[in-house]
DNA sequence: TCTGGAAGTTACAGACCGGTAACACCCTAG
DNA sequence: CTAGGGTGTTACCGGTCTGTAACTTCCAGA
């Protein structure tokens, strides 16, 4: 049993923390609701007190994954106050840290492309979900003074998704090594060209 | 049945592209042996003659995903023979329509993310396959006079797998409408700094 | 026309899936 | 002490999954 985190706390939030921890290693077609409240240290019934279905679960495990996510842009606001530029670097070593975490990619994006039905409840959640993290991004490299801030923010959000598939299609040894000289090259280069 | 693709030919051609197609659409998991053979007009006894097993099968679809990626770098070079700058802008319109294709992204990079066994059989021609792809392109900016190859193929690679991930979590109206820019941008920057 | 192999058919095994019912338990608040 | 809600336990439902067995049908080539 890898997957313990049966720490005592209420049923609900173990449940939902070793959904989020099997979820990520195994996808989420590869778990059952068995092995969840196995390895959660309780049983299928409280599971379906506290959440009305396994695709409920699922959202809830996204949400839960945004929001850990969310408070990341926090710990750099606290780490940098006001320094914008030195902010959207921490946001590049962070990033460049999780591709050496683990071999997983992003669990948003797995989820996408496991959930194919087009009225899942899940894509909605990862639309709205991946759109917020966008705004920051963006935000951010606005307030940092870069000019065509979209355009960065976009580019580099592609270029760290594309490193974290990368990552688990042929290892963190492939292409994803150069991710932080690509993304410092590129600040570099739009804070070049025009300042707002 | 909205998976047909049952033109008259050999059962094992018919099972082998009516499994690419629907693993596509609806992931690995998302299909069984049975609705694959009923939809390519066979059954399932047929399907196990040709391959040993479902990953089986899988595997000889991601080797066929391949061959057919494969067949459109010799396309370029049809069109633009000798020219490599040319053959290296074909791909990134080529690369560009395919996101706009459909809203599914690389059937390998979904198949990584869903066979998260480590010695899974389909994990190693993965890695294969994605390797030889990075050597094309490596090797068509290296022939295009671009003096940081590796690096400009690695960029363009990581930004158009990433491009393909977003339009399957937000869409084909998402970042990844930036794609051409980034890319044309990339390699217009990358031929001015150093050449071969 | 005969024959052999490929393909189709039916049924089944054994396991797992998500989800529910009925009931026993325990622990805390009143 | 007692009542009640949260929890645990067991069994079960109907369905789906991969994979196999045994048998029949068909068709091309000699």
């Amino acid at each position: 049993m890898t997957d313990g985190v049966v720490e005592r706390s209420r049923p609900r939030d173990r449940i939902l923390e070793t959904a989020r921890d099997m979820f990520h290693k195994h996808g989420i077609k590869g778990v059952g609701v068995d092995a969840i409240t196995e390895a959660a240290g309780t049983n299928k019934m409280t599971l379906y007190r506290h959440f009305e279905s396994k695709d409920d679960l699922i959202v809830e495990c996204l949400r839960a994954n945004a929001a850990k996510a969310g408070a990341m842009w926090d710990t750099f606001e606290a780490e940098f106050p006001g320094d914008k530029l030195a902010q959207l670097h921490a946001w590049v070593r962070k990033a460049a840290a999780m591709l050496n975490t683990d071999g997983r990619g992003c669990d948003m994006a797995n989820a996408a492309a496991e959930l194919t039905e087009p009225d899942h409840p899940a894509r909605r959640v990862i639309k709205e979900l991946k759109e917020a993290q966008r705004e920051r991004l963006v935000g951010l490299c606005r307030d940092a003074g870069i000019g065509q801030a979209e355009l960065l923010a976009d580019t580099l959000s592609l270029l760290f998704e594309g490193a974290r598939v990368s990552v688990q299609t042929v290892g963190a040894e492939g292409p994803s090594t150069q991710f932080v000289r690509m993304a410092e090259g590129l600040i570099v280069s739009f804070r070049g060209s025009a300042a707002g």
